[in-house]
Formats: structure tokens, sequence, C-alpha cells
DNA sequence: GGATACTAGATCGTATCCAATTTGCGCCAG
DNA sequence: CTGGCGCAAATTGGATACGATCTAGTATCC
């Protein structure tokens, strides 16, 4: 975040613990010794908290007094409230868009869209992460910086969820709903645009089996198993 | 921050810088090294770099490296870009009180527009806060954390526009849109309220005179001066 | 007068220390 | 064998000192 400046390290070491939560290599759930983590990175603790409180200013990991950080373990109200949240500013992107958007958006983001099914049937996380940078791109080229920085924000977190609670034909499927909603923005269509958005985004959250299906018992067994694993 | 443990030194801090930049004790532009910060609140440095960059990801501050951090001098575009993301923001609030209003919320929004009227006509700052700290309000009632933690945000770095940019009869006259809206929301008409609110936060907005007017030489003067000042 | 080199000041990062609190274990009583 | 009590280990929260690094402003030289 640091303005025009060279990466720090604590962005560094905030970028790592970043993607490997979102990859899900850091499983939720899972502790954070300071200790350990600068150990690993070779850097100080004092890096590696400042690193974690910006974590956990986005949500990606919570902290508990005197015991430490932990992978955020999102419950199904708070996924609910995310995706409002992400519904409400990617709805507002999409309109964006269609007003205005620059030159080169479309090639970037179909170039885009053939990375996505580059990776088509691979490994969950990977293609998790690159859904979400789709949407990641989409709120960048609106122009509005601290839209984008809120989307990058809740998008990552929504990665965090599917990752805990999509089942396992996961967001593949998703990528032609992107190839739609780029076609409705080009022909600047923006009640179809929209609507594609929010679709795409109930679609995302059912795949996540929300609506109906509360917590079952396998589930909070297996984090609790993850957990112990440790 | 923290989840359910009581307010650490870090919050201690972050809280009193938070207030001290929204009600302009801390003028925008200004410098803030850590030893004096620190040594004024009687904690370490430690301390102080932890509460910046908490306020640097929330946009109140910006840190340049090897110079340390400043509260953060939003510019124009900036400005418009935040008061895009709030508009849209505060309309999703604004539907979600129509749809599921808390029992008491009335009450609430209704004593907090009594203690706006307290200060009406009394020193900028701390009426531009309760301004604020009404929306913060809303979207606190809204029942959706997520939002209600965006929203607050946003209002903060509204603030501090506001007190960079606003004129002096600043945002007293709102508290009466603050009553319509309400009545609105009570009445459940979705398309008013929202029609409201999106007047209100124009008005408020146009009130920092953006639009048109760009960057004078005194307003500009009037930052370098703060700045050398310090 | 303008460009370069140098010094002063601050931050960035590290290492180390102490205090507070939580956890887990063992011990003991019933 | 079960339940509660208390103590010790581990970890975070916080403070301080020190070196490295970068910026800014000054001084110098052409």
């Amino acid at each position: 975040m640091a303005e025009h400046g060279k990466s720090t390290t604590t962005d560094a070491v905030y970028d790592l613990l970043c993607r490997a939560i979102i990859e899900q290599s850091l499983k939720p759930g899972m502790r954070l010794p300071e200790d350990m983590v600068g150990e690993q990175f070779g850097v100080s603790r004092t890096i590696v908290r400042h690193a974690l409180v910006r974590l956990e200013t986005e949500g990606l990991v919570v902290s508990k007094r005197n015991r430490g950080a932990f992978v955020a373990e999102p419950t199904l109200e708070e996924a609910r409230q995310i995706f409002e949240v992400r519904r409400c500013l990617e709805t507002e992107v999409t309109r964006l868009l269609v007003e205005r958007m620059p030159r080169s958006g479309f090639d970037a983001l179909e170039a885009h869209v053939r990375r996505e099914h580059g990776t088509k049937g691979k490994d969950g996380p990977v293609s998790i992460r690159l859904a979400g940078e789709f949407h990641i791109l989409m709120a960048e080229l609106s122009g509005n910086a601290v839209l984008a920085k809120y989307v990058t924000q809740v998008v990552r977190r929504c990665s965090l969820i599917m990752a805990m609670f999509a089942n396992s034909h996961s967001a593949d499927c998703a990528v032609d709903e992107h190839s739609q909603i780029i076609a409705a923005i080009r022909a600047k269509d923006t009640d179809r645009a929209v609507r594609l958005m929010e679709h795409h985004l109930g679609a995302v959250a059912d795949r996540a089996n929300f609506d109906g299906t509360p917590d079952t018992v396998e589930s909070i067994l297996a984090r609790y198993g993850r957990e112990l694993a440790q």
C-alpha cells in the first residue's frame, strides 16, 4: 500500500500470506504464530505483526487477544453478508464499465478469460484465485481505485469462503458467464450486464451451498480435524 | 478490531488518532512522526506503527517510504471516487433498512438526529463528525457488519474531505434531510428513501464544491502553508 | 547560477528484554 | 474414575536499543 515506493518487506510478507491463504495452502482456522512465520520467511516478528494487522483489518485473519492470529473461518452468516456487499459493489462496477470502459479494457478481460480456460478442470485453489482475479480486474478497469480496493478485499474473502464451503465441482463453469458479462458490457446493455452479474454472483454463492444447508456435522468435524492436524 | 477481547493499547491509539484526524485537529498533510506520537501518548513506537498501519489501510493516512506517515490529503479525483463508492454503499444500506429495520432502530436514529440538532451552528468539526456518525449508525442497523465496516471507512474519509474542501456554512443543513430519510424508510417507500439518500449525498458532495471548481490557488497554498507551519 | 557531493535526520528493520495472559498438564480430593 | 484447583510453559503484547537505509537539505565546486 506504500504509494509509489518499492515494496517494503512488510508488503512482501503480506502478499505471500495473502496468496497462501487464498490458495488454501493455509487452511481456515490454522494458527499463524508470529515466531514461526517470521522464522520461515526470514524476517523479524515486528514485520510479521504488521502484515498480520493488515490481514486482520481486511478480514482474512482474526486475532484473539493473547492467543495469536488465525486464518479466518467465516461463518455462514458472515459469508452471506460478504456476498451481499459483493453484489452491491460489483453491480456498481458493471454499471460503470458500461459507461466508461477504457480502450484496452476488453482485450485485458478476454485475455484473462483465456487464461481461466487454460486451467479448466485443473486444481481448485488456483482456478478459484483466477476467477476472483477476473472480478478484481473488472473493478480496476472501472477507473475507481477506491472501489477496486474494496472489491479486491471482498473477492479475496469470497475466495476463502469458496475454499471452505465449495463442493468439488467448484468454480469452473463460471468462465462462460464471465464471457457473457463482457459481451453485455460491450453491447452497452446495462440492464442485461447487471442482471448477468447478479445471476453470476448468485450462482457462485449457491455453489457454496448457502441457503438451506446449514453447517453439517461432518463439515464442522472436518474443520476441527484440520485444526487438530496442524 | 480485536474480536471480543478488551481494547488493546493499539486500539486506543488508533481511536485517538482517528478522532483527531476526523475532527481536523490533525490537519491533512500533517506529518505524524512515530517518535512524537508515541511520546505524546506515552506508548512506544511499536504501537504507533501498528496504529498507523491500520490507518493507512483505511486510507486516513498515507506513508511515504522512509519518510514517515502523513495525514491523507485526498485529491479531488480521490474524493470523487470515494463519494461514488459511498453513494453505492449507502443506497444499499437504505434498501436494506426498508426491508429489515430492527425494532429499536428508529428510536436510535431519531435520538441521534436530536443530538445533531443540539450542535447546530456550533463548531464545524464536531458537527461533521456527528453527521458522519448518523450514516454509520444507519449502516450498523442494516445488520450487515461487513457493509457497516466499509461504510464507516468511507464516511470517515468523507469527513476528512469535507474538512478539507467544505465552505464555512458546512454540514448543518443536512440534519433535516436525515429526518426525511428516516421518514421515508419508516413509510417503507424504497424509491423515495433511496432518492432522498442519493440527493443527500449529492448535496453533501456539492457542498464540498466538487464538480466545476478544481483546486483554487489559495486552497493549495493554504495546504502548503499548514504543512510548513508544522 | 546550476549541478553534484555530503551530512543530518528520520524511518525501516532487527534483536532482545520484560510483563501479561492464556493454555495445558499434573495433582489432589471426592 | 471424575471433577476442580493450581502451577508452569508458551505465546502474545509491548518497550527499548542499535544498525542500515533512504530522503532532504545544505554545502561545495565548476
